[in-house]
DNA sequence: CAAACATTTCA
DNA sequence: GAAATGTTT
């Protein structure tokens, strides 16, 4: 056995309960932690503004926290392969170790990339980080992947296997001599102008930060999750997606703080909890398993969907994304992202039913903007959502499903207290005086007219659904 | 008879 | 999930 070993790091960034960095301590004397940015392996999908803010910090916190260990973290830019078969020739490494991503291309490459070093006769394995199970797990009738949650989420519960998370090593060994190693600043990660204020308020990035994330959750938060998790006014949510996502905290770690044992959780909140997990797992696997999912709809029928055109539609977008549609609530989400790198669950499907509803634009420039803004931006997720809300996804929400953003509003936010946060110009309303509020006072108070009316706006789209039904 | 609550329909 | 329709007070 050789003695050192390259830890390929990607989504990963913690030291707790990482396979790839446990197996590397575990068989070789050394170790040699890599990071290599390498954007251009998911193409249109490359990581937006907001994420890369978010893997400047997560950088930053692991450099920091494999340097108090013993062994530095090399950074490199550049195709993966190239620069891992560089290393190994720098190094003389013997074996190279990452945990597993599931974006098709990223799969693609790294299949590539573990043959290439095989062949150079090197010990290559890559280990399960991100999921509870991999996508190829869990098959219907052990051949096809689940195309709807229930039943999916009926057989992980059944087929649940106590789970265990790896030690945190105290102390590493680097390599004797440190290969080079590009700057995080060279990377230019961080925006040229910096609109990054209310993420630094919002955000702590880095592992302990999504620990103590976890813990405040599992303590104070989880119990009442049923209750709460549809509350934006209350912040009934985790708030763990970003950690969730750059792997600074693992489901494995989640589930361990919810039940000690390993074993499914019981209790309404924590198994309710588990269930938004397994949803992540599910998106995983639908993107995993089709490759198109993030451009295209699942449903064939939606290829003809009469959508607005570019030119038509172009104007209205824009309002969206700047939080100037005229409804309270959408506003108030689009707006929290666009300031928090992050939107409520509950609100997130409100702007989507009305972006792809009300305003009859393609879910696909919602999944972008989206892409762009997020912290906790997930190829998955993202499209899975955007597609269940759109309709054209694999379970996706009855076409006919189109949300009324002022009932939503009544039954999640009350007290309109989300919206005023959110939404100053409109202190004082309480909803009943929000919803008939005339443009005289709207503009007196500075906020905009209703960009649609509610009502023909979702005949419209009822309307338009109707011309691909069949 | 209006209001509150429950059920059905929407493909 | 919303709106229309039906049922109860």
């Amino acid at each position: 056995m050789t003695d050192l070993a390259i830890v390929w790091f990607r989504r990963d960034f913690r030291l707790a309960d990482n396979p790839a960095l446990d197996h590397a301590r575990k068989h070789h004397q050394r170790v040699l932690p890599v990071y290599i940015h390498d954007p251009e392996v998911l193409g249109n999908w490359a990581p937006g503004a907001a994420s890369r803010w978010w893997l400047h910090h997560a950088l930053a916190d692991l450099a920091e926290r494999l340097d108090d260990r013993g062994a530095p973290l090399v950074l490199r830019e550049g195709a993966a392969g190239d620069e891992l078969a560089r290393l190994v020739e720098e190094t003389g490494a013997g074996a190279v170790y990452w945990n597993r991503l599931y974006e098709p291309a990223i799969v693609e490459r790294d299949t590539t990339i573990k043959s290439d070093l095989k062949g150079r006769g090197l010990d290559v394995e890559s280990f399960r980080a991100a999921l509870l199970f991999e996508p190829w797990e869990l098959l219907r009738d052990g051949e096809r992947f689940y195309k709807v949650f229930t039943p999916y989420w009926k057989r992980m519960q059944a087929d649940w296997r106590a789970v265990s998370s790896r030690p945190e090593p105290r102390e590493l060994t680097g390599p004797s001599e440190v290969p080079d190693s590009v700057s995080l600043d060279d990377l230019a990660l961080l925006p040229d102008i910096d609109w990054a204020d209310g993420l630094r308020d919002r955000w702590e990035v880095g592992e302990l930060a999504g620990r103590r994330r976890l813990d405040h959750f599992v303590d104070d938060g989880v119990a009442d999750y049923e209750n709460e998790r549809d509350r934006p006014d209350h912040r009934g949510t985790s708030s763990l997606s970003p950690y969730l996502h750059f792997g600074h905290v693992s489901p494995v770690q989640v589930v361990e703080a919810l039940e000690p044992s390993g074993e499914l959780p019981g209790g309404k909140g924590p198994l309710g909890f588990v269930r938004e997990l397994a949803w992540r797992e599910f998106s995983t696997l639908l993107l995993f398993h089709n490759p198109d999912l993030p451009d295209t709809p699942m449903q064939e029928k939606f290829a003809d969907f009469p959508w607005r055109t570019r030119e038509d539609y172009a104007d209205d977008l824009e309002t969206w994304t700047r939080g100037r549609t005229g409804v309270p609530i959408v506003d108030a989400g689009m707006r929290e992202l666009w300031h928090e790198g992050w939107m409520h669950n509950r609100v997130r499907m409100i702007v989507a039913s009305y972006l792809t509803k009300n305003l009859l634009i393609p879910w696909q420039e919602g999944a972008k903007w989206f892409w762009d803004t997020l912290v906790d931006a997930d190829l998955g997720n993202n499209t899975q959502g955007w597609q269940w809300t759109a309709g054209c996804g694999a379970d996706a929400a009855p076409y006919f499903r189109v949300f009324n953003p002022e009932l939503q509003a009544d039954k999640f936010d009350p007290d309109a207290a989300y919206i005023h946060r959110w939404c100053p110009e409109l202190e004082g309303l309480d909803l009943k005086q929000l919803k008939k509020l005339d443009d005289a006072e709207r503009r007196r108070r500075g906020y905009p007219p209703m960009q649609v009316d509610l009502k023909a706006s979702r005949q419209r789209a009822l309307d338009a659904y109707q011309a691909i039904k069949g």
